[in-house]
DNA sequence: GATGAATGAGATTTCATTCAT
DNA sequence: AATGAATGAAATCTCATTCAT
């Protein structure tokens, strides 16, 4: 009896804090982290502001929360993901499928907005660098190194990239294109196709180019083009 | 004289203006859009509050008109780089570096934070696609497709890309990385160094794989020397 | 104990919120609705801006809870009194003396200020009909409406008068002389004296004029007069 | 010539101070006092704010302005008015169209605004007595006094009214229902009916019941008589 | 633990008025 | 005489946070 009502009790305070956490996601969402007042997250939330600062300390603190939470999901859900598939672009192809879909669902533009809002706000964390947000990202982005240092090992793609390089590339490219995918419902045919574009010229660059054999003279002819194409702008100009 | 007193009057409206614009953006950059309050705004600018207002109205046109700046500034450094180099490969390189280089002299993830910001503020501009930041960043990423399209028709890379995809890997790639590089002062080996790691990958999934070995360099080489000839013969004409 | 607790917050809730609409009151009546600021009010009624706007919302709503207390009050103490009398004179009287009691105590030139200002205010209140400052003040004159149809049922007053024009002169009659007696501190027999002069000349009209023998002659000398007046003055236009 | 620049200044002086007023005045009653600003009002004036300023000194002087001329015209009309008919009651008939004409005109509840707000604003003017604007209502309100009085020496009404409370009637019972007329707009035939719903009632309690049975008409009669043989000679003349 | 009334600092914006030109 | 840029005080309202109950 007693035990049932501690694990009543603290399913309360769970529940409490998941709906306070779902309320503010949401509103956070819509209006941006200065949009959404606390007093209407507590509204939507169905507790009183109180509680809110009951729970959390502060807005600041709530946010973190839900970030944490967010990442959480998100990390969960990729590293399940790369273990349900084998070959390295399938598993680029999964990790980029699981990023966007975590995003939209989360009408996350504002996510974003929140990491870089965080991520500036150097009046609350000075640095970005030690910043929670960073290590939460920087945990999360591991994954996909992961899967490349695999895959190069493994030699199913060239080991001379840049690893971070190519990180910038998958995951800014997958988030700056968003935008447009956003405003439309979420459509699972739809982001297959753009995780496809994303990907594949990425994957492409990641192969060994063995093949091409040119390099030599190609490269050769490159350079003395470019020098060649200096001088015709230099003369067009002064002349 | 009279003209000159004139020119003095306008000059002074026109250097209040900026010096308002200027005190917005580094405390935009600083603190976010709504933690810079126009107080202090106008306190930095060298003027009243009222002031402030008088010149642009509301704050959230202020915004606009630094961002019209910014803009502006950005596509006209962006075309004269490219009118500078022929190469397709060096144009892209130009744009990235005048990109990341517009971005870290005006500390601008938080730029980037702003049209994050506008284009998520739903109550404020009701959907994406006509809001004026939207235009702004269209007009300024056309630039980046007619390099491409033309790289394109001139043969130097593939002609079956996906353009858009493209082109969200290369702003998206250098904006994710760019975080890293904030922090630090701005360094122009750093900013080459990484800009070339972005574009390299692009560029080599741009190439026609191994099926299409010299097409690209024999055309280039030809459309060299026909202008080379175009020039001597005016340079003939001329001297 | 605990209800005593119960009772004593909720008294204190509505004793603060009575302190606000006092203070407001007060301070309208001096300064009239823009003359009087949100801080003065506050202060004057001892609590902080905040509470008034925790309390209200807008200052609007705080002149609208005004005016519905004001005119609660009224009707109540309209209806008490036309309950306490038998005759149509008598209960025009005590309406008329409550009437201008109220506005007095109240300071009221400035209630009717409000009432016209509100009623004017059409960027706030589109149109006048649907206003809530008209519905409050319908309901009031109504009651003088039904002693006037009673009046007229018991054959106490005739019967073809035209409601909308007496209450129109009663009302603003008073209202009008009100300024007058403004500024001076509130008199009972003053009031009764006006009040007084002002029923009376209505009383007279509403008296069936049967009474009045001469009425014949007189009326067909009346009209003779208007009527050859008038051919005088188009003559005296003509010529 | 001289004369002439003179002329033609003092005509734009002239011009440029009607067109503030104007402009004023239909700024005012379409949003209140307080809702018009300055500069708005210069802005319809056409001319620039330090103009207006220029010209009256304060926007309080500016409103005082417009009342002095919108009683003057008051004023004027009404006193032609009363020289075009001679009958006690067709005068007042007379003086009632012209205040309501004048009023809606001016969308003047709004005009009576102003002379509340004045009048109750003590923080600008000390005291209703000594006001500009009771100076001008009283010069106004004497003119229906001396109808009144004339109509009481020539026996056409009764001598034991209490003249100030008639007054409160006849202006306050007209304003107070002109709200019910504004709105529509301005149209002859309803406010003649309306005037004659409000005057009737009052001219009826005007006469002098029984006791004084012919006094009245007999005068009347007579100097109708006369000023018909009078004209009755200058149509003789004319012919 | 939970509440929600209370706060006061601060936000954006408006406005009548001044004054150098 | 006329301008309109400049001002700074003040206005309404919001908000995260605290604290007594």
């Amino acid at each position: 009896m007693t035990k049932v009502d501690k694990n009543n009790s603290r399913t309360r305070l769970e529940q409490r804090e998941a709906d306070i956490i779902d309320a503010a996601t949401r509103l956070f969402a819509d209006a941006g982290f200065h949009g959404a007042s606390t007093r209407r997250i507590a509204a939507e939330a169905g507790v009183s502001e109180g509680t809110l600062f009951h729970y959390f300390g502060t807005k600041h603190a709530l946010l973190q929360a839900i970030l944490d939470d967010f990442y959480a999901q998100l990390i969960e859900s990729a590293r399940e993901g790369i273990e349900s598939v084998m070959g390295t672009r399938e598993r680029l192809l999964l990790l980029a499928k699981n990023h966007l879909r975590a995003l939209m669902e989360n009408q996350a533009l504002m996510m974003r907005l929140i990491q870089v809002y965080l991520s500036v706000d150097i009046n609350y964390y000075k640095d970005y660098k030690n910043s929670p947000i960073h290590q939460l990202n920087y945990r999360y982005t591991r994954i996909f190194d992961n899967v490349m240092k695999e895959g190069m090992e493994r030699g199913y793609i060239r080991e001379d990239l840049q690893l971070s390089a190519v990180r910038d590339l998958f995951f800014g490219g997958l988030e700056y294109g968003m935008r447009t995918l956003m405003g439309r419902k979420y459509n699972k045919e739809r982001i297959a196709a753009y995780v496809e574009a994303i990907v594949e010229p990425l994957w492409q660059s990641m192969q060994s180019h063995a093949v091409t054999p040119h390099a030599g003279p190609d490269e050769r002819l490159d350079e003395v083009c470019s020098r060649l194409e200096r001088i015709a702008v230099r003369l067009e100009k002064t002349s």
